[in-house]
DNA sequence: TGAGACGAATATAACGTTTTTATAACAGCC
DNA sequence: GGCTGTTATAAAAACGTTATATTCGTCTCA
């Protein structure tokens, strides 16, 4: 019986072109009311859902964001360990693509097959947001060339694509600074992530400005390591304290290891925030139910991702623009583990 | 200078056909190394990005699957409360989405243009998972007859599309005859979500069937109404209290509104669990952090996901098969909220 | 040496829309 | 009743791939 179903079929049926259809489906102008009743009720009759890939090839438009993740729990065990804002990243983005019509094509790409992914995804989108190092410099490079391209969190070089990114380094320097004015701690010990995350340097820069601002001496590398695991956060401080370190502040490069950090002093006897205390960031759930509750600096992931994609939308509308570079504050939320006794939080 | 970038490009500056490029880009058959290099390097000195579009429709292939769902948190003040399941459940699409090289196409259908996304998002994609009560049952069957699409934690009614959801009723029931059985609590109250959530009345039919089995009276209607809601499950508890009621035993249709009767109870002197035992259902993150800790229900929602998107490929590959029906299994997780002193949690 | 067979590569017709450009219908106006 | 200016509709040319059917060599084996 009926061939596969097409904007002609629908066209017939209605007694109109396909012209008409077409308009009416994109609900645009020059059709009569009446014309566009029966069209649509034709379509919904028949079951016609227009084919997107012929739309996108003749308007050469896709209403479709795309975004990629390195990851979102591919790694066995450690599911649940997955970066949790990248939800929150996701949710952003999502809303500012659908306040434009739009819809959010996602995908990780720390798989085998991930780059190919990638790029599949870069030829059916109007414009990619690319998080932190899930596509290499050069692999961006090219796809900036033929589509819009937003990257997130992780500046390329100077002349790259449009970013946007939080900001680490004025983060760190204020809740270090907070430890030192506010509870008059001087003696502060930053523990690091991997050495090459440019989260955790752009934290430690900002740990050391605060230092230098204070007039403290500045450590020319961190304290310590922790991986920003909380094992590893643990295993650093109990090294630390093995020593004979005693610290006033232990600045955390994440929670994970503020966490881990919190079991290592408390096995060790020693009271926080009394004795040490400890601030962690990124302000992950487990943060303000932790006790002490956890002292720490809080990204805002889903303004992120919208900042993204409103970003990117930018530069679809004019692909000549300067580029852009919006860099969103962090906030310090304070809780018990810097020695406040008020909690100063407001709701994420 | 350049024109638009196209495979033609491409194919004349490597010395080859289109047909060469296409299966080269591919990763098909039927070319030599040397050729396969020289294509891909001139693809991407060139910065080509093959058209999706284009290639959808040639192919009839898009490598996409699209995720609906109602919300994803546009509702002003309300953000922080939209459904946190949602990011497991696009988790465990995605991951069965890359495992098959596929993206994910994601769209909320609560907004204005919600309906028309909806539409959008079906004309771009292989298939379609359609969460709950995201779209119009007419709407839906408009889509199934279009392309595959399976629906998520709500069932339309028997011969619509592949079902993928969770035991509500069989999870409802073994918290029900935990308290029961283990705890000799004979006097059981249901505190019920909106009355036109199939979600909340799944519950209460399992909460029945626990008494049914227990040979204990069976209530016709739930004991009280919260609304889903941690405000309107304490209103609902402070006010069966001052009612004068006082059950052994509440079982709460979600965590939200157990939280809000582990409140009002407080509020009314009572002890949790020795005068009154609480149970919740979903076991949202803050429901191990409460005091006492929230013996609840868990749904499997990163299995939701995967297993919705496993479905739909199959369907996709089999388009002829018999309807599909899944019912995934759900876990008692015993806290302390119910009487017990040991608690039994797995990592979720 | 020639027939077959096989691998590599090509030419070209789909694929199903949108978007011009052109035409037809239809008021309103003198 | 012809003229004009809108508006609604029609016809056909893109859009950039993939897939089918073919061609072209080269190799193998009788």
């Amino acid at each position: 019986m009926a061939d596969r179903l097409t904007i002609y079929e629908v066209a017939k049926r209605s007694g109109v072109s396909t012209a008409t259809v077409s308009r009416v489906m994109a609900d645009g102008k020059g059709f009569s009311a009446t014309t566009r009743e029966r069209v649509r009720a034709t379509a919904a009759e028949l079951g016609w859902v227009p084919s997107g890939s012929a739309r996108g090839l003749a308007s050469k438009r896709n209403g479709i964001v795309g975004l990629l993740f390195p990851d979102l729990g591919h790694s066995g065990e450690l599911e649940e360990e997955s970066p949790l804002y990248v939800d929150q990243v996701i949710r952003g983005a999502e809303r500012a693509a659908t306040t434009a019509g739009h819809a959010v094509l996602i995908a990780a790409t720390r798989t085998a097959a991930g780059r190919d992914l990638a790029f599949m995804v870069a030829g059916k989108v109007d414009g990619v947001v690319v998080m932190a190092r899930c596509l290499s410099e050069e692999d961006i490079e090219v796809l900036a060339r033929s589509l819009p391209v937003v990257v997130l969190a992780n500046r390329y070089g100077d002349g790259g694509p449009d970013f946007v990114g939080t900001d680490n380094r004025g983060g760190s320097r204020a809740v270090a600074t907070h430890l030192i004015r506010v509870h008059a701690r001087t003696d502060l010990a930053f523990l690091a992530g991997p050495a090459d995350s440019p989260d955790s340097v752009e934290r430690f820069t900002g740990f050391c400005e605060a230092l230098h601002d204070a007039d403290l001496p500045v450590p020319d590398s961190p304290a310590s390591s922790g991986g920003f695991t909380e094992a590893g956060g643990g295993a650093a401080v109990a090294a630390l304290i093995a020593e004979g370190r005693r610290p006033q502040a232990i600045v955390c490069g994440n929670d994970e290891m503020a966490v881990g950090a919190l079991s290592a002093l408390r096995a060790s006897g020693l009271r926080v925030p009394a004795d040490i205390a400890v601030t962690g960031f990124d302000d992950i759930g487990v943060a303000h139910h932790v006790r002490p509750a956890l002292t720490t600096v809080r990204q805002p992931m889903r303004a992120l991702g919208e900042k993204a994609v409103q970003t990117l939308f930018d530069r679809v509308h004019d692909r000549s623009a300067p580029r852009k570079s919006v860099v969103l504050p962090t906030e310090v939320v304070i809780r018990r583990s810097c020695g406040c006794r008020h909690t100063k939080e407001n709701q994420p």
